[in-house]
DNA sequence: TTAATAAATCGTATAATTACGATACAAAAT
DNA sequence: ATTTTGTATCGTAATTATACGATTTATTAA
């Protein structure tokens, strides 16, 4: 029964949800993303006000949401402003919903 | 700038979504998902077939999946039936619509 | 020029995740 | 009674994630 640890291949619908499922799949970050929402645009340093986190800490997460393509931070010195990154958010979005949307509830058997 | 590691206290909503979103936040686990979505139920056994991975891997997997509430698993021996569990996915399908209805495309700076 | 501010990065410690093979266990088949 | 089958669990190794404080970098304000 011995099996490989085969560098298996998903298809891309299937990396790119799990990536972004990935990146929602934590508390700290759906509470920046919330926070990213409520303002038209934000700055880091707000956040370090909101969530009692080190500074450190909130950049780490900040760069895993930028990794996922979820936010884009742009150079407004002396702050970097950080915005929901629109297209990927929406592409997203379809992602959860076409997951969603494989409907289960027609399974008889539970 | 000294912040604690203070357990941070989330609304529920964040909690769960977050719960929800790690458990979908690996490509095997998702296709687990998908396989059990075009079974009317499956077995484990079917999973190590179709998945190249070792079966304790997979059962690492079903598990967390179990533990996110997403799956549940019947016993029907000498098998154990997995299921998607109905009630909490359509709970985690709504927490994304809600996730992704905060609607961020009013933004105007990005 | 110097100090202050915003943010990233580095180094590090700890914990969690992912994967494996081996083993255990219960029920079914022989 | 023994073997087979499906599944879980254990032990372990390797990797990744989470968090911190300290440091660095760039720019603005004094």
């Amino acid at each position: 029964m011995t099996k490989n640890t085969a560098n298996i291949i998903y298809s891309d619908v299937t990396e790119q949800t799990s990536r972004f499922a990935k990146a929602l799949g934590h508390p700290v970050r759906l509470a920046i993303l919330k926070y990213l929402s409520n303002q038209s645009c934000c700055f880091t340093g707000d956040l370090v006000d909101v969530i009692p986190l080190a500074q450190s800490t909130i950049s780490q997460h900040l760069k895993e949401l930028k990794n996922a393509g979820l936010i884009v931070g742009e150079i407004e010195l002396p702050k970097i402003k950080y915005c929901i990154h629109q297209e990927n958010w929406n592409r997203a979005k379809r992602l959860f919903e076409t997951l969603f949307n494989e409907d289960f509830s027609n399974i008889s058997c539970c």
